[in-house]
DNA sequence: AAAGAAACATTGCGAGCGCAACTATCGTTG
DNA sequence: CAACGATAGTTGCGCTCGCAATGTTTCTTT
């Protein structure tokens, strides 16, 4: 094994700590701002992209890099507020799948200004011109999990 | 403002999720294998670059990015351990100062293998030449949050 | 010097999450 | 086709967290 460079330890904790600051003011924003939690609008975002506005639970899950009971009980909110609806399968009367209401996008579309000023204050404005290298990146952090 | 270009938006998303995962992976791991949270760990290396090897609560909670309570509980569950001990602080006595003991630096050093083949697997791999520049990067980010 | 405001740490409370267990259903295999 | 293991989703439980309220101590103001 590479003996791990201080570079790259200093990096990791650098990393970490913008990544949870971030994470921390993006939700207290869309919390206090636009009514919703973030990991909430990333459901909601997911299901519009999805054919039919509708998507397994187990899929919504994995998406969403959520445990299923998690998902389960973020999908119970927001069937609460009529953002979403359950519908049964009919291929697999095991599973349900998440439909998006009119109600839920609408939802959506509101707290999107939120999110916007969030992205554009914390992320877009330190990002500057590195916002293709950081996603390259990114992408290839969210990838090197498979293994080991 | 500046209208938030599509590559930031996708760069925005795709970070969120690699940070989440990195987090995440790196989290099951420390628990697992090491027997401690990530979190507690990073606590623990606090202290030990700490003058004295101790820190008051609310320096140690700023630092983690945890509220004054969670940071309340964390050292609670340090200290039942044994990794810290709480000691008054003689020049304020509404503060206390969180002492890193011998076995909880034994405890640090015990757990370091595991974290540091988790940033060689899941970040160096993933990263590296780019170390220097992500650092950079997310030390733009994490000094975003203070305006606004 | 006394009164009010601010700061430190803690506690009660409720919210969100993951793990393990459970039920129902599906797919496979003898 | 009957039995078994695998899969989908949910629920009970325990853990961690943040917010708001509290008690204590320090700082500020007059």
């Amino acid at each position: 094994m590479a003996p791990l460079s201080p570079e790259c330890q200093s990096a990791f904790a650098a990393y970490l700590m913008a990544a949870k600051r971030l994470t921390q003011e993006v939700g207290r924003r869309m919390d206090s701002e636009a009514g919703m939690s973030f990991e909430e609008y990333d459901v909601l975002v997911t299901l519009e992209y999805a054919e039919g506005h509708r998507l397994r639970m187990s899929d919504l899950a994995d998406r969403a890099l959520l445990s299923r009971s998690g998902m389960t009980r973020l999908v119970d909110r927001l069937e609460r507020r009529g953002w979403v609806a359950r519908i049964p399968c009919p291929q697999d009367r095991r599973a349900s799948h998440c439909q998006l209401t009119d109600a839920g996008q609408a939802a959506r579309e509101a707290a999107w200004p939120t999110l916007r000023q969030a992205i554009q204050e914390l992320f877009a404005e330190a990002v500057g011109d590195d916002a293709k290298a950081l996603e390259a990146i990114s992408r290839r952090i969210a990838e090197q999990k498979v293994e080991a």
